[in-house]
DNA sequence: TCCCAGTCTGCGGATTTCGCAGTTATGGGA
DNA sequence: TCCCATAACTGCGAAATCCGCAGACTGGGA
């Protein structure tokens, strides 16, 4: 039954355009490691051996692979909750926008507690953070005493949550 | 096997008002519970025996806690990457503005297998909605064909990812 | 007081994880 | 082309974990 190998390694194109993504030294997952990431997105506790029968490889080596994923930072395998549920009051994307170079703004952002996601982006807003806070007074404090007096910051805008709609992990399965 | 469940979350079919909910089963589960989610945010993958040992019940306690979480969709465990480092090249966030209720929008865009996150929010847009593409014409065709299109929309606008800077998901352990 | 539903514990048996050694494939370099 | 170093995969036994179950405990409500 190993007429059908799946093309495991550098014996596949690994996608022409992958030239340029030596940022961080970690490389393109290959098909394999996407397919097991996609099992891992349905669900983060699936065993080894039930992604190995269906990726097509053994549990040892579905083991290997998952923990390189995880050791590079490609992958993290986590609970993921809706905040709204779980006891936080409060949350907003904030849109900044500032002068100059906007890595040490993303960084400060990056390093605070109460900010989950940041995003640099191309549009009327440079970057995008999101904020999960107890309550309003908790928000105000953040918004406008932590990151309104970044230097760089022009400006700021506010969007709160009234209501999550969804959250989804699964974009590999389609 | 293991819990096939968990993925049928996404549209959040529970009602935040809903009234007969005996104890437990209440949308803000109790210390022990969120002790158990901070565990499982760190990670993924950690033993039941582990977790209980750090928040104080046995290994089959807290199996029980952790299946009633998953299938309440209080919570679930998967694994998460930067889409932009998995093949994925154009990912945006979009605010809309619409007319009149805005649920059936929401809804839609619940609907769409490029769109990973929406949310209501108060503030110059009235929903914000995450999409991940695999390049900027399917990324112009979700928004163009597919969104702009939808009735009630009146307006979008686009915020094209550069770069993720941070993705958190332990805003619990602080 | 009795009953009931919900939760916890303890405990085997089944399953999974883990570490390791051996084998195979890949990519250069001489 | 040959050969070696590295990387990746497999198989397997031991250890750890998961899982289902039965019994005990608890806090209302009738």
């Amino acid at each position: 039954m190993h007429s059908e190998r799946v093309a495991s390694r550098s014996a596949e194109p690994r996608d022409p355009r992958d030239s340029r993504e030596p940022r961080n030294g970690s490389p393109q997952p290959d098909a394999v490691s996407l397919a097991i990431i996609e099992q891992l997105q349905e669900d983060g506790r699936r065993p080894y051996a039930a992604i190995g029968k269906a990726v097509g490889l053994s549990e040892a080596a579905v083991r290997q692979r998952v923990q390189k994923l995880l050791d590079q930072g490609v992958m993290q395998i986590v609970a993921v909750t809706d905040p709204l549920t779980v006891g936080f009051r409060r949350q907003a994307m904030v849109g900044i926008n500032a002068d100059g170079d906007l890595e040490p703004v993303a960084d400060a952002l990056t390093a605070m507690p109460e900010v989950e996601y940041v995003v640099m982006t191309a549009g009327s807003f440079d970057i995008l953070a999101e904020i999960v806070c107890e309550d309003d007074d908790h928000l105000l404090d953040v918004i406008n005493k932590r990151i309104r007096v970044l230097p760089g910051v022009r400006s700021t805008e506010s969007f709160v949550y009234l209501k999550l709609k969804k959250q989804t992990y699964m974009w590999g399965t389609r």
